[in-house]
DNA sequence: ATGGCAATGTTTCATTGA
């Protein structure tokens, strides 16, 4: 089984891209983020084509999520955003795909430490914890995948200094992010030994990607249930080469049959 | 000290992202 998480920065420009993509990994699971889409745009014939069924919650222009899973497995349980939490931004979607419980998120940016955007992120982070904390209850077996908009560590960020208290490596959204981490889930990426430098995000602009000038912001958390199955996790840098790519790299695990 | 790139709609600029 093979999950991934992939912020595509608009599903309507980067299908091609995606599509082959699937083709080329054939993942069983996939959760989108910023597909920037209402729902009656999304393309559903077009991923049904390519071997998938795709669960989503779109907006026009900002946002949007969407769970895409190889055809034949089951999906059931399909939720959207936060449960008691009102949000008109569509960051959410969650979905128990052949068992495994996913959760598809896209964090607020946060924009600049101390804006309203920042304590947006900061509160939005709160409500999230609660409701892995209510999911992991019921769902042992619990995977959250997405773009979460906070580099980890200093070894997530090329340049640690420079970064240093500014927003995505703020030590408030640091803790926001541990709290996730406390409901009882691991950084998968961080189960195995991987290259320093190794980075899902970089800059449109300087030539941030050539010089590798990144951060660590997509992540898949697994729940102990799950990090026991997990034999690989990786960022596929080669996502983010070539003609119109998404300034975010997909993020993928391999679980073991249970 | 600043902008630099890309996507979108409010479109020939403003806003947002990270």
């Amino acid at each position: 089984m093979i999950l991934a998480a992939w912020n595509v920065n608009s599903l309507n420009v980067r299908l091609p891209r995606l599509l082959g993509w699937l083709e080329a990994n054939r993942p069983d699971v996939v959760c989108l983020q910023e597909t920037k889409l209402e729902d009656a745009r999304f393309p559903v014939s077009e991923l049904d084509a390519a071997g998938y069924s795709a669960q989503f919650s779109g907006q026009k222009t900002y946002n949007g999520v969407a769970i895409l899973v190889r055809s034949g497995l089951p999906v059931t349980d399909v939720s959207m955003g936060i449960p008691g939490y009102d949000d008109v931004q569509k960051r959410v979607i969650a979905a128990t795909v052949a068992g495994i419980r996913t959760v598809c998120v896209y964090v607020p940016n946060g924009q600049s430490v101390g804006s309203d955007k920042y304590a947006y992120k900061l509160d939005w982070y709160a409500a999230l914890a609660q409701m892995l904390r209510a999911e992991i209850l019921h769902h042992p077996s619990l995977a959250v995948g997405g773009d979460f908009n906070v580099a980890p560590e200093d070894r997530d960020v090329h340049d640690p200094a420079a970064w240093a208290g500014q927003v995505l490596c703020s030590e408030p959204e640091r803790a926001a992010f541990r709290t996730l981490l406390d409901v009882g889930l691991k950084d998968s990426f961080r189960l195995f030994d991987q290259p320093e430098n190794t980075f899902s995000w970089w800059d449109y602009r300087q030539l941030a990607f050539p010089k590798n000038r990144g951060l660590r912001i997509d992540h898949i958390l697994l729940s102990e249930a799950l990090a026991a199955r997990c034999t690989a996790s990786r960022i596929d840098r080669n996502a983010r080469k070539g003609e119109k790519p998404s300034d975010h790299a997909p993020v993928l695990v391999e679980l073991r049959d249970s």
